[in-house]
Order: structure tokens, then C-alpha cells, then sequence
DNA sequence: AGCACGCCGACT
DNA sequence: GTCGGCGTGCTC
């Protein structure tokens, strides 16, 4: 009988693939293993077997595998599960699933590496000049790359010399995949077998007499085996003895020390668990904990409703701690922006070793140790903190889930695909291993307020702050009056001046918001009103003062500041709106005795750019913290008695049905900033529209009063949560073609829905990278069923895909899309 | 997606 | 003439 694996491969392409597989292999192989194979003409990819089975495929001979890279499963049914649901639900395919869901040292592709060929009779004058030059690298390097064989010829296409090369039997070709993952091995010493008994030593220490610092290694040895009674690192020995690697080299190679390796983990806690006791919960926190546990019960998930500072993360660990005592693992999502080390640390204070944290900073490596971790059920990995690709990882025995911050619109992946929204598949992914779901926020999203409020979720609340201090004193100021009686400096008002003055002088610190990065978004002649383009992207460039550069912030491109218009020729270039830097700016030359610092994207570059901010505000090195609104999350500093709104209005502004609950969220997350200890905080909030209705609701604290009005409106316009919507962009170079492909598929859309289809139209930035962009979007009544729909939409694309003209129009499905 | 193949304009 | 541009079709 033959036997055939289908794999996953990482393609977008929609199908599995057959390989064929010998006896054997089909007795060893099981689904969720790793397959090299052969793809296309030259390529090899890491493929996972998905089904074994004995049916040939009809149409075409299968492949055989390249070769068998696990010994056992590195995935499981329940996360390949998952995974079927998020491509059908996101309506992506299962290989873009698998390539963004694997560690990438996970996924190994092939590269072609040309050789000598040592057999062949090599006739130099019979070489062309390109020719000869591979040839001659090739005698100084055993072998090269295709990109390296690129760059001696420069050359783009080098395949048509490479194949007379090997007609002349001058080189070979070979694919080589590479494992990429190494484990971390740490070097120990021991005393070589021959030695371990005590005349022997006698005997050695007399030999070395005349070699002092072999000697000195070998005492060292002893001193060290004496007072630990632990394996010898190498680099231990070194540091007592005070000797080289070369001494220890030699009495290695003379055997009288053996050399041995350990395999060790990256990451590492090493403090030790219960350096913090956790308080118990106040009654709040009890009641809370209560309700939610109550209903459990009968649903499977719950909303916890809690004002900032009211201490969420103290009824997240109760519940994490019930779950894990039940012998359950436990994930606790937060977005990126959130995973501060302050909570961590926190987090690994309690907990102590049986945390495992997964998030984009950790390297290639440190990921796949994780997954090993928990796939294998370490107990390190009992509970694993993370941002939203943490939902990956191949937990067995999920009890519980906390996606925390869980409004962030961060945890939906924009780009690439799988589009999905992470508290979405969190509660997916908890049906299928029977786990309850805890989302927590200060300011709930629309959809789970409504579903709490529907009876879908349970719902505990807690309206006081830990302690009870006080929420903040929210004032708001009208930047118009402000400006028409000439009160303002800069961007700071009276109001805003007079109370960073006294924060300043009661030694207190205040914290300054401006949801912009950069010195002013845009540069403008106030000659003629032009400013500067971006020549890939539509929008105007981006003025940076720290490089004196104007950028773009789509494509990066970017150019010196010019000296003049480069439309008109006149000098009168200034500045428009303002971002974090010209806060900063300003406020060096207002308060030149205070100490600032500025946090963005543009500062907090690098592994550990951002803690050194926070670590410089948190021990009072700076007085004032400018930022954006990686300010809003995740952060408790205890002496910030101010916060500084610079302007409300470019959040209210926003041209979509968001822009309202997301500035409602974004600034009551700010404000919860401010006096989170016993004194009253206070939050100016300077704006031109102080009387705009989201701002007085951020000021009196009434979420129930933005639910309801911004419910109204969803409700009237038909946007989530009573309708589910499917953002479609069209994507081309050519700007004629793109409208075309896009009438063409609303038109489609339009004779099958009748209603619920808008555009297309052009987003806001209307060209990125020198694409044009055009948006469709789909508007589907909660009981209209989401499988028929979707798949009337791939109908479409299907027709749209047979014109010859569209068929290069890139279609990007985004559903659910924020 | 990647990559080969094939056809066409632009230069050594 | 070759080189590299891009459109088209296919991948077990």
C-alpha cells in the first residue's frame, strides 16, 4: 500500500499539499510534525503534516519528503484546530496560520549553495569573464551563496551562468536546510577519568611543578569542587584561577581536564517565588472575584469592569493561582505596549518560576524555548504572560485565559495575515480546551459592554481605586478662549502652566500627553501653502527636529529639511500642528530648571530603550514625561500627581465610528495616571472644543453614558456590535487599473447584498509605497450567516481573479476590521 | 508568496 | 546582440 502525508506549507495559497511517504515513515509520522519538502523547482520548505492517509492523488504524481525534522509533534490537534478556524473565520489561509503562529526558527527554508565540482576538467580559457570570476572565488571559498555569486558578477539573474557552469562541470549545486535553532550550551570542566584517584593526583601536581599556572588551574579546580559541590563552569575556573582559555586548552587536550556540556534555558527567573505575598483582596477585589467566579458557572466568559487603579492585576492572579492549583496552565494576554517589566517582575515575584513570558522582544531563540517548555508541559511554563502571538504556543490544558487591556485595538493584527483579533481567538481557543475567559479593562470595548450587558458575558465591576484614593480631578480647557485673550505659550495654557508650576515645586511629577510623534507633522511655505511630499505615499512629510529631517512615516523615506520652498523658492517655511518633541521643546525653554524626557517610538528604539525611561521617571531623574500614548498602559508610577493632555481634538477628529470610544479610552487611560497614591490627582485636558460631549464624559467618569450614546449611534449606522463588518482593500500600482478591479468587485458585492456594501472608497492616505489603495466595505446583519458570506465573497474574487486585466490587484480581506 | 518562463524594450 | 523589465502560470 502507498502512503501519503497532507502538509500545511507556509504559502497564502488555499490547498494542502500531498507528499508521498514511505512504510516506515507513515508508522513514525503523526500530524503536527515538521516535514522538509520539496517545492517547486528548486525550493525546499518546512511543511507540517496536517492528515496521513493511503489515497493517491489523482491528477499528479506526489513528491516524496525531503526529510523528517521532529521526533515527535511540535503542534496539537487542538491548536491545528484553532488554526482552521482562524483562517476560515479571518478568511486567510491555513499556511499564512502556520507561518506567523511557528517560532520562525521554526520554519527553515532552503538556500542553494554552489560548490566545486572536484571531478569536473576545468578548461579556464573556455570560461566567459563572469564565468571565470565565480571560478576564482570559488578556489579561495569552498562555497558560495546565490546572492554572494550576485554580487562578484554584479549580476541580478544569475542562473543562466550558473547552468552553463555546471554544464561544464566547473561547480555542483546543493540545497542545505538549516536548522536554526541552537540550544544554549554552557561549558563545564571535570578532572579527566584518569586522574580521579588520589596517587594519580599526587603524581600530576608533581608533574606540573614546572607548568605554574596549569598548576594554578588545577588547584583552582579543587577549591571550587570543595566549596560548591556543583558542576565547574568554565568560565569559573578561568575567573579563579586568573588564567587564560589557552592554559585551560592545554590541559584539556592533555586530558588531564575533560570538557562537557549542559544544555541550558535562555530565559531564566532566578529569584525565587513568594518575595511578594499577595495582599489580600480588599472587599472590592473580593466581590469581584466572587462574581466572576459565580458566573462561571454557566458562562464562559466574564467581563471585569474596573477603574484604573482599582487593582484588576491582584483578581487576575487569585484566578490564575485557582487554575494552576487545579493543575491547568494559564496564559494572561496583554497588548505589546502593555508588557512592561514593572508587571513582570511583579507578576514573577509571586508566581516565581512557573512564569514564562513570550512576546516580539524575545529573540528566535528564546521563543522556541518557550514553546519547547510548554509543549512539553515544564512546569516553568504553568502560566505563560504574553502579548497576542502568545496564543500560539501548544498549550495542552488550558484552564484559563486573562486578556487584559482587553479595548486595545492593538490586539487585532493589521498586517500580514492571519488578521485576527487576539481576545476573539482567546475565547475561540478556550471553547476547545474547556477554559474560562477573564477580560479586564478600565474602559471595556463597545462589543464586550454589550455582550456583558446581553447576558453573553458575565460582568463584575469595581468603581473604586485600590486604597481608595480618589480618581482625578479632570479639568478641561478651551484652547479658543485661551488663544482669543492671548493666554497661550506655545501649546500651554494658563491653567496647564500654573499646575505644573506647583507640581513642580511640592516636588511632584507630572506626566504630558500628545498622541503624535515627531516636532510638527508637516512643514508649509506661508508663501504659497505648499509643503513637502512624500514621492512614494500621499501624505505630506513629517518634520523631525532631532535629525533636522522632514520623514515619512508609511514608506521611511526621507529627506534633509529644506532651506526653501521647493515649490515657490521663498524661505518662509514654518511649521504646522505640533507633536511630542515640540512639547518637549517648549517646555525646556518654559521650565529650564526641570528635568524632561520625551517617550515615543523614536526613543524607545531598541531592547531596553524603553526601560530606561521608565526606570529614569519611576526614580525621579526627570520631573516631566512627554509622550504618546505608550504612556497609557501598564505603568504605576507613584509620585505623578499632573497630566497634561496637550490636545484632545486630534484624537475626537478621527474620520471613523471608532474615534469616539477610543478617545473616551485613550484619555480616561491617561488620566488613571495621575494620583495613584493617597493625594487627588488632576488631569488638565486642553482642547478647542471643550463642550464636545466625549470629553465631558471623560471628565465626570460616565462610561455608561458613552456605551449608550455611542451604542445608538452603531445601532443607527449599522457598525458593530449589531453588525459584524469586512474591510476589503484593493491594492495596484496603477491608478486606473485599481479603480476598475474595485467598481468592478462592489458591483459584484452589490448585486448579492443589495445593502451593507460602502465604496469603494480611498483610505486617508491613498497611495503607500507607490500602491494605490482603495477600501470596500461590507456590512453583514448579525443573522445573516458569516460561512454563506464569505463564501459568496470568495465567488467573486473567484470571477475577479478570471479577469485578466485584475488579476495582478491584490485583495486583502480584514474582518472584524477596527 | 516565490519562482520560472517567455516576450519585449534598452543598453553594454 | 544580451540584460533585465514585467505579465502569466504553477507549485503536490
Amino acid at each position: 500500500m502507498q502512503h501519503f502525508i497532507n502538509v500545511i506549507l507556509p504559502i497564502p495559497l488555499e490547498k494542502l499539499f500531498t507528499y508521498s511517504i514511505s512504510e516506515p515513515e507513515s508508522q513514525f509520522l503523526q500530524p503536527g510534525m515538521r516535514v522538509a519538502v520539496p517545492f517547486g523547482k528548486s525550493k525546499i520548505y518546512t511543511a507540517l503534516v496536517f492528515e496521513i492517509h493511503t489515497t493517491p492523488p489523482e491528477v499528479y504524481e506526489a513528491k516524496e519528503i525531503h526529510k523528517i525534522l521532529d521526533d515527535a509533534p511540535v503542534v496539537n490537534t487542538l491548536q491545528l484546530q484553532h488554526w482552521r478556524w482562524i483562517s476560515d473565520y479571518y478568511m486567510c489561509t491555513l499556511g499564512e496560520v502556520f507561518r506567523s503562529a511557528m517560532p520562525s526558527a521554526f520554519l527553515l527554508e532552503s538556500e542553494t549553495l554552489i560548490l566545486r565540482n572536484e571531478r569536473g576538467e576545468v578548461d579556464e580559457s573556455d570560461l566567459k569573464d563572469d564565468e571565470f570570476l565565480v571560478y576564482e572565488a570559488l578556489q579561495h571559498q569552498s562555497m558560495l551563496r546565490v546572492d554572494e555569486v550576485s554580487a562578484i558578477v554584479d549580476r541580478k539573474n544569475v542562473l543562466p551562468i550558473l547552468n552553463r557552469l555546471i554544464e561544464k562541470q566547473v561547480i555542483l549545486l546543493k540545497d542545505e536546510i538549516y536548522e536554526q535553532y541552537k540550544p544554549k550550551l554552557v561549558r563545564y570542566v571535570k578532572l579527566g577519568t584518569a586522574y580521579q584517584s588520589e596517587g594519580k593526583l599526587e603524581e600530576l601536581l608533581q608533574s606540573l611543578t614546572r607548568a605554574p599556572k596549569q598548576s594554578q588551574v588545577v588547584l583552582s579546580l579543587f577549591q571550587l569542587e570543595v566549596k560548591d559541590k556543583k558542576p565547574i563552569k568554565i568560565t569559573d575556573l578561568e575567573q579563579m584561577s586568573g588564567s587564560s582559555k589557552a592554559v585551560i586548552k592545554t590541559l584539556i587536550d592533555k586530558g588531564v581536564l575533560e570538557e562537557y556540556h549542559i544544555q541550558v534555558d535562555r530565559v531564566n527567573y532566578d529569584g525565587t517565588a513568594g518575595d511578594l505575598d499577595l495582599k489580600s483582596l480588599n472587599e472590592h477585589q473580593q466581590k469581584a472575584l466572587d462574581e466572576i467566579q459565580g458566573s462561571f458557572d454557566d458562562r464562559k466568559v466574564a467581563l471585569l469592569h474596573g477603574v484604573t487603579s482599582s487593582g484588576k492585576t491582584e483578581v487576575y492572579m487569585k484566578l490564575i493561582e485557582t487554575c494552576i492549583n487545579a493543575g491547568k496552565q494559564a496564559l494572561y494576554l496583554l497588548p505589546e505596549i502593555a508588557l512592561t517589566t514593572q508587571l513582570i517582575s511583579r507578576l514573577q515575584e509571586y508566581f516565581g518560576e512557573k512564569i514564562s513570558v513570550y512576546h516580539s522582544k524575545y529573540s528566535i531563540h528564546e521563543r522556541v524555548e518557550v514553546w519547547n517548555n510548554v509543549l512539553t508541559k515544564k512546569a516553568k511554563a504553568q502560566i505563560v504572560i504574553g502579548a497576542r502571538s502568545a496564543l500560539f504556543l501548544p498549550y495542552s490544558n488550558l484552564g484559563l485565559i486573562v486578556v487584559d487591556e482587553e479595548h486595545e485595538g492593538s490586539f487585532k493584527q493589521f498586517d500580514p495575515a492571519p488578521r485576527y483579533h487576539a481576545r476573539d481567538a482567546a475565547i475561540v481557543l478556550s471553547n476547545l480546551h474547556g477554559a474560562k475567559v477573564v477580560l479586564g479593562s478600565a474602559t471595556p470595548s463597545i462589543e464586550s459592554y454589550y455582550n456583558s450587558q446581553t447576558g453573553k458575558y458575565g460582568y463584575a465591576r469595581i468603581d473604586r481605586r485600590f486604597g481608595d484614593v480618589l480618581m482625578p480631578d479632570i479639568e478641561l480647557v478651551d484652547l479658543k478662549e485661551q488663544t482669543r485673550k492671548r493666554r497661550m505659550k506655545g501649546h500651554f495654557s494658563e491653567r496647564l502652566l500654573e499646575e505644573i508650576t506647583d507640581t513642580l515645586d511640592n516636588g511632584e511629577q507630572a506626566i504630558l500627553f500628545q498622541n503624535r510623534r515627531g516636532f510638527a507633522p508637516i512643514v508649509e511655505c506661508t508663501t504659497c501653502g505648499h509643503s513637502p511630499q512624500c514621492p512614494n505615499c500621499d501624505v505630506s512629510l513629517t518634520y523631525h527636529q532631532f535629525k533636522k529631517q522632514l520623514r515619512c512615516h508609511y514608506c521611511g523615506h526621507h529627506i534633509a529639511l529644506p532651506e526653501i520652498c521647493e515649490a515657490c523658492g521663498s524661505p518662509t517655511l514654518d511649521t504646522k500642528g505640533f507633536g511630542t518633541e515640540q512639547v518637549e521643546h517648549e517646555f525646556k525653554k518654559l521650565f529650564p530648571d526641570a528635568k524632561v524626557g520625551r517617550m515615543d517610538l523614536d526613543t524607545t528604539r531598541g531592547k531596553y530603550g524603553y526601560e530606561k525611561i521608565i526606570t529614569a521617571f519611576e526614580q525621579q531623574e526627570l520631573d516631566v514625561l512627554v509622550g504618546t500614548q505608550m504612556l497609557t498602559k501598564g505603568l504605576d508610577f507613584r509620585n505623578v500627581s499632573l497630566v497634561g493632555i496637550m490636545n484632545a481634538d486630534s484624537l475626537l477628529n478621527f474620520p471613523d465610528y471608532r474615534a469616539h470610544e477610543r478617545s473616551f479610552q485613550l484619555l480616561t487611560q491617561v488620566a488613571g495616571r495621575a494620583g495613584r497614591t493617597q493625594k487627588r490627582g488632576k488631569v488638565i485636558v486642553q482642547s478647542f472644543n471643550p463642550y464636545h460631549q466625549i470629553l465631558k464624559q471623560v471628565s465626570t467618569n460616565d462610561y455608561l453614558g458613552m456605551f449608550k450614546e455611542q451604542l445608538y449611534e452603531r445601532e443607527q449606522f449599522l457598525y458593530p456590535p449589531v453588525n459584524r463588518i469586512i474591510k476589503i482593500t484593493f491594492k495596484h500600482k496603477n491608478y486606473n487599473t485599481l479603480n476598475d478591479a474595485a467598481e468592478w468587485f462592489a458591483k459584484g458585492l452589490r448585486t448579492i447584498f443589495r445593502s451593507g456594501i460602502l465604496g469603494p472608497e480611498y483610505p486617508p492616505v491613498a497611495r503607500i509605497r507607490n500602491q494605490y489603495l482603495k477600501n470596500v466595505i461590507i456590512k453583514i446583519p448579525l443573522g445573516q450567516p458569516l460561512g454563506k458570506t464569505k463564501n459568496s465573497i470568495k465567488r467573486i474574487e473567484n470571477s475577479f481573479n478570471a479577469i485578466s486585466q485584475f488579476r495582478s490587484v491584490r485583495v486583502i480581506y480584514n474582518v472584524d476590521h477596527i
